[in-house]
DNA sequence: CACGAGACCTGTTCGC
DNA sequence: TGCGAACAGGTCTCGT
């Protein structure tokens, strides 16, 4: 389910609760039920266990695609990877058919990490930013204007479209968000970086953005069986969108395979230059 | 450095 | 109806 939209509106529903359970920071973990071990990544079972009990939520935030969970002596990361969700509901109950870890919260309330694939992943750590070097800047917290990120994708001859997908380039974007700026600024995705004018990469900067932030407006997507609240997929310009017209010159929507993640754009709107 | 393939997993949908 | 193939919002690792 995640990209950047749909883990910041999962961040704010953890914060701000709903009309049936209440936010959770502020509460202190009673305990944790861990009911496939693989999901643990750092440090082995017994430890974390044994830190994670007793701790309080003081903050919950996120950095790219991770959940940040500052808690009274560590931090907890969650990666959702591509079918993770979490859920707040009363305890003694399963929330969803694939819980994967339980967090036991007080007033009878568990966090539970949903996740039916089994990619996603959790880090229970002193000190979260070893984790987080490894990763390019937020598109959306004043960290990356046009004027640096068209300088950054000037410098690199990679196609556009894994370049985007690459975490350590820039931070949060996924499948769809990429499909959908690339399509937004009249991009190829097979286009090589050092081959686009400047205010090309300006364009680009301001699609990205403008997309994340409508996603964001909508609560992010919801497909498949996954995830739901979400509309943004009401609004998808090429993201699934295969053989239908595009929005703005009706021309049939393709879809390719590139770097194995299926790629949707228009075959008029986003030509290749010549030479490229 | 860039790229492609394979791995990790389960569930749904599509085509025959 | 059944059954296999293809596909799915992500990321890591390895070989070239």
């Amino acid at each position: 389910m995640p990209e950047l939209p749909e883990v910041e509106t999962i961040v704010r529903a953890l914060v701000n609760g709903n009309k049936e359970t209440p936010g959770i920071v502020g509460k202190t973990i009673l305990g944790v039920d861990i009911r496939w071990e693989g999901t643990i990544e750092e440090p082995d079972i017994d430890q974390f266990i044994r830190r994670i009990d007793g701790q309080r939520i003081e903050a919950i935030g996120r950095r790219a695609k991770y959940l940040v969970f500052t808690l009274s002596e560590d931090t907890l990361l969650v990666h959702l990877r591509m079918s993770g969700a979490m859920l707040i509901g009363p305890q003694g109950v399963d929330l969803a058919k694939h819980v994967r870890v339980a967090i036991l919260l007080e007033d009878d309330l568990q966090l539970a990490f949903n996740n039916p694939r089994k990619f996603g992943r959790m880090w229970l750590l002193a000190d979260p930013e070893e984790k987080f070097r490894k990763l390019g800047p937020e598109p959306l917290n004043g960290d990356l204007d046009a004027e640096k990120f068209t300088k950054k994708l000037l410098a690199r001859s990679r196609q556009l479209k894994p370049l985007l997908l690459d975490q350590s380039f820039i931070a949060g974007l996924g499948n769809i968000y990429v499909d959908e700026s690339l399509h937004l600024a009249k991009l190829h995705p097979l286009r090589l970086a050092n081959s686009l004018q400047p205010e090309e990469g300006r364009e680009l900067f301001r699609a990205v953005q403008n997309t994340l932030n409508e996603g964001i407006r909508q609560n992010g997507a919801s497909i498949d069986w996954v995830y739901r609240g979400g509309e943004f997929q009401n609004q998808f310009r090429v993201y699934q969108q295969t053989d239908q017209p595009c929005l703005v010159c009706g021309t049939p929507i393709s879809r390719i395979t590139v770097g194995q993640r299926g790629t949707h754009f228009c075959p008029r709107c986003q030509l290749i230059p010549e030479e490229d």
